[in-house]
RNA sequence: GCCCCCAUCGUCUAGUGGCCUAGGACAUCACCCUUUCAAGGUGGAGAUCGCGGGUUCGAAUCCCGCUGGGGGCACCA
């Protein structure tokens, strides 16, 4: 299969079911970079030809969603565009559908099919009684005239539209992604699916095939769990006389363990789940680019500009891909990592004010101190949720006994006495500073372990402990610089105090 | 059950007949740096290229079978 000549027409068509699926990001993204590396539009339309699992508000988080990783799309329901509407239902009530319908029955290629959910269910349940497994439905009506078809309908008998399968022969068609051979389906295997529903509302393959043939779209890139109903979309493709489109079905993205797709019960899959935790999109756009799709097997960080300017459609795996969420946070910590430290105060800021550490409002002076901060934690973070714990002990009370245990201030092969000894002298030696810095601290402190004849770990460790509650922190003089002169004494001492409770 | 798709280190992946004694990344281990944790640097371990047959002078790369995994079989998309 060759690549790509002439600008393309792709699409995302998502139905509004609920939050957008990270996997659904990565469909999304795919065909966003063939529009933008081909040149071409991309567009996004709504498929909510579902009205029973309609959830109001998910088209919104779908749209923000997109937006929110950097994809945005040249027609579609907000914008318009020369295709409109771009909502399906929008497209059923302008009776888009009905001319198309009224021609595979004219021509006998479809047919009204009057048999109710309920015998359905039954012919299937009687089936699988006598050990068929593989129920394949056809309707009587498929060989009734059409005329009989009309007279029955008109008696007000609710009915389906079916597809009229061919029974006998083979449908055949290309994957781009699964180049080589073409995929080959008996038509036995295949059965009269459902092309409108007895509420006269079209199902996803009969309005997905209108809409892209309307719309002008040149490839489909969708999810593999579409293969098996490829061999229905060519059909009516061949049916209407309509060209077929490119297929690439993307690879799946399977769970980390491997036992199926990633799903929305299982797993966290929600878009703004990612940003909730602190998930930068450029870490998304990169990551999910790398879900089914490689450059050259070295480069990994990429720009969006050169993941546009390498994407290529050859380069899609046909084989699964899995998702790893400790490389997602790798590959978060680098991002974050390439930001100045004013655009990760701006990315922490929310999550400092949703842990109630920063005013709704914040002020000069707190905006200030987290930029004083940030560089402290820049290189420790790998999502940004984990920066109020990490800053924690900036903003609240550090109390012995309380925010940590006082056996924590003793570091190893010393005891509570000696601890005392270090921490007194250690207050008596900061008490001297006024030039209460870096710097100054670094100076005093490591002089403080000469006169001690100790080692700095140890020395440091019970000060680190002392005013930050925790054995793990950033480097001590910034963090001591940070706390302030007198909050960091007042702390040394409660921990002299707590450790005599020990005596 | 039937049909379809897929198959390289634990995971993602490079590889399109000789450059492969199989490269990179995550994870993992060790060391360096060092006040803890990170980050960074160096190095290690980790893949009989799922198995079995072919084709070929030569196969991870082509063909067949098997096995394994995934997906689909709705008046859902």
């Amino acid at each position: 299969m060759s690549a790509i000549e002439g600008p393309v027409r792709v699409r995302f068509a998502p139905s509004p079911t609920g939050s957008l699926h990270i996997g659904g990001v990565r469909t999304a993204l795919f065909n966003w970079l063939c529009a933008r590396h081909y040149g071409g539009q991309f567009i996004l339309r709504i498929e909510d030809t579902d009205e029973k699992r309609f959830v109001p508000g998910a088209a919104d988080d779908i749209s923000a969603s997109l937006r929110w990783v950097g994809i945005d799309w040249d027609e579609g329901p907000d914008i318009g565009g020369p295709y409109g509407p771009y909502v399906q239902s929008q497209r059923f009530e302008q009776g888009i559908y009905q001319p198309f319908i009224e021609q595979l029955l004219e021509a006998g290629l479809a047919y009204m099919s009057f048999t109710t959910e309920e015998e359905l269910a039954q012919m299937r349940a009687a089936a699988e009684a006598a050990g068929i497994k593989a129920f394949r439905f056809r309707g009587p009506e498929r060989d009734w005239p059409l005329a009989k078809q009309r007279e029955v309908a008109a008696t007000g008998k609710p009915y389906t539209i079916r597809l009229k399968t061919p029974l006998e022969g083979e449908t055949r068609f290309r994957d781009l992604i699964r180049g080589g051979d073409e995929i080959v389906v008996h038509n036995d295997q295949l059965q009269d699916i459902v092309l409108i529903k007895s509420t006269g509302m079209p199902v996803y393959h009969f309005a997905h095939l209108v809409d892209d043939h309307l719309m002008k779209i040149t490839h489909v890139m969708r999810g593999e769990e579409w293969v098996p109903s490829t061999p229905y979309h060519v059909l009516l493709y061949d049916f209407f006389g309509w060209p077929r489109p490119v297929f690439a079905h993307l690879p799946a993205i399977l769970r980390q363990d491997g036992r199926g797709k990633l799903s929305k019960r299982k797993d966290d899959v929600a878009t703004y789940r990612f940003r909730e935790r602190g998930y930068l999109p450029e870490t998304i756009f990169n990551y999910l680019a790398l879900q089914g799709w490689s450059y050259d097997g070295v480069t990994e960080i990429m720009t969006r500009d050169e993941l546009i300017a390498r994407f290529t459609l050859e380069r899609i795996q046909p084989s699964p891909a899995r998702w790893n969420p400790e490389k997602l946070r790798d590959m978060n910590g680098i991002y974050i990592r390439k930001l100045t430290t004013e655009q990760l105060a701006e990315r922490v800021l929310p999550f400092m004010q949703r842990a109630g550490l920063i005013g709704e409002l914040a002020s000069e002076e707190e905006w200030s101190y987290l930029i004083s901060l940030i560089p402290l934690i820049h290189e420790r973070l790998e999502e940004l949720q984990e920066a109020p714990e990490l800053l924690m002990f900036f903003y609240r009370d550090v109390i012995p006994g309380e925010t940590y245990n006082p056996a924590d201030l003793i570091p190893k092969k010393h005891d509570a006495g000696q601890t005392i000894t270090l921490l007194r002298a250690a207050h008596e030696a900061l008490s001297q500073i006024t030039d209460w810095t870096p710097p100054a601290l670094e100076t005093t402190l490591r002089a403080l372990c000469e006169q001690l004849q100790v080692k700095p770990g140890p020395l440091f460790g019970a000060i680190r402990v002392a005013v930050t509650g925790r054995s793990v922190a950033p480097p001590l003089f910034d963090t001591l610089a940070g706390i302030g002169r007198e909050r960091s004494l007042s702390r040394l001492n409660a921990a002299i105090a707590a450790l005599e409770q020990m005596l």
